[in-house]
RNA sequence: GUGGGUGUAGCUCAGCUGGUUAGAGCACCAGAUUGUGGCUCUGGGGGCCGUGGGUUCAAGUCCCAUCAUCCACCCCA
């Protein structure tokens, strides 16, 4: 137990955590660009912020969240999301009262209570952001553009963009009902969590996965076709937005994600040969989320993106990102007696700006320069006891293998003029 | 929550139908080439065979449970 991570839960090494910090720095980057401005929200909220934000009847918050009681009583969630808390902390701190809209971005991990699978964790990371207080169907397009450069950025291909809209709601009352009135009779066909949807969330039944379902409703009235007036132009207006840059895209009747607070536009990027959860961001605009989380009725828009799916997919398609960075020199002692002068050294080095190391396990000579050729350093310098005791040292070139004797004293000037 | 696969050295795995002191490659450490990495050779350290029960004269091998892990369902990022 003291030597195992709980289940679902991932140790990022070195080596690896190179990627991550990879993939952040471009979603920072690409977030600047749009003038988005990050936020960082607490890990752990108030547990009723997710049962109304996220809606009670979600498998999320209904089968999915990490819940306990603290020590003052309080019944606490760590975020299966990060919406929701975006959403308080705008509230909260009044951020309505500033110039609208308010473009927020977020990096960080989130918590479900899942079983562990390809690309599904218990403890995962998202990068979001969201955009408050306009409901202009462009910012639903700049949200997705957005997303989509910052994949195109880090070199990810054949991506999927599938989008729909879900419509609000003054036109899902009517979809719900033409939806249900034309699977009535088909009822007995489909599988029972569908039996179960049909009166509590009919339109589920149009993303069900199994066969029988999605046969049944292959031809069912779906969202787009019961759009009102306003949420059809919305839709209309979103396109083309996408298309004034050129995004292509799928028009998927069948997208209806899983959360409850979207209204409009839905949209999901599916990325291929990563497994099952193919999945690797998504989103959407949730009009009625502020409210419902306490404020006025204020419009949003947002999407989260999966990192350890977008890692997956980088390393599916074969993008290699530069690893662990090695040091510029490695010291090696020839003789114990050389051993003060390298440690010696090595700090002359290092605030000559050099990235430096020795050896700190007594190994043999021949040990050390084996060790140095592993650590990929590009310079050893080599200090052997007789020739200190003449104040030489010798510097090879790893890259070059080239060797020089140098004056020990003048080492550091030596390799900083050759580090140019 | 449901289903299937896997669990032997630090890593990747072998170990046939149960039968002596459990193996290989890589990695690690040390020596050979009498002070200079990556090649070669030699030697060495390391394994409650995931854990707990059971069957048997005998279990890494068979049975049950449990845990972990992978994959899928589900759900979602």
């Amino acid at each position: 137990m003291l030597t195992t991570r709980p289940r679902g839960t991932n140790d990022i090494l070195p080596g690896e955590v190179e990627k991550w910090r990879w993939v952040e720095n471009h979603f920072r980057r690409v977030c600047v660009e749009y003038c988005y401005n990050e936020i960082r929200t607490p890990v752990f909220e108030h547990t009723e912020l997710f049962q109304r934000g996220v809606g009670d009847t979600t498998d999320i918050v209904a089968k999915e969240m990490y819940t306990f009681v603290d020590r003052g009583g309080r019944s606490i969630t760590l975020r299966p999301e990060n919406t929701a808390p975006a959403v308080r902390a705008y509230l909260e701190n009044k951020l309505y009262t500033v110039p609208q809209p308010v473009k927020l971005f977020y990096i960080g991990p989130m918590f479900r209570y899942d079983r562990p699978q390809a690309g599904r964790f218990r403890q995962f990371h998202q990068v979001g952001a969201e955009v408050f207080g306009s409901d202009d169907p462009y910012v639903d397009a700049e949200i997705v553009a957005m997303a989509m450069n910052f994949y195109k950025d880090l070199g990810l291909a054949s991506l999927e963009l599938h989008i729909n809209s879900v419509g609000c709601p003054d036109c899902r009352p009517v979809l719900r009902r033409e939806l249900k009135n034309y699977l009535k009779p088909l009822i007995g066909d489909l599988c029972r969590d569908c039996q179960e949807r049909f009166e509590k969330n009919p339109l589920r039944i149009l993303d069900c996965k199994v066969e029988r379902c999605s046969e049944a409703g292959g031809n069912a009235p779906t969202t787009i076709e019961c759009l009102c007036e306003n949420c059809s132009h919305h839709f209309a207006q979103f396109k083309k937005g996408l298309d004034l840059l050129n995004l292509s895209y799928i028009v998927d009747r069948r997208l209806v994600r899983g959360l409850d607070y979207y209204t409009h536009t839905a949209f999901e990027i599916m990325a291929p040969d990563i497994g099952a959860q193919s999945s690797i961001g998504g989103g959407g605009r949730y009009n009625g989320l502020i409210e419902t989380c306490g404020g006025s009725s204020i419009p949003g828009v947002g999407f989260a993106l999966g990192t350890e799916r977008i890692i997956l997919a980088m390393e599916r398609q074969g993008i290699k990102i530069p690893g662990a960075s090695s040091p510029d020199v490695f010291v090696v002692t020839a003789g114990k007696g050389a051993d003060a002068q390298a440690f010696n050294l090595l700090f002359s080095l290092r605030s000559a700006g050099f990235s430096a190391d020795k050896d700190y396990m007594n190994r043999s000579m021949k040990a050390q320069m084996k060790y140095a050729g592993k650590t990929g350093a590009r310079f050893v310098v080599i200090l052997g006891e007789e020739e200190l005791a003449s104040g030489i040292a010798q510097v090879r070139d790893m890259g070059a293998c080239k060797q020089e004797t140098k004056k020990l004293d003048e080492v550091v000037k030596y390799l900083t003029s050759m580090k140019k």
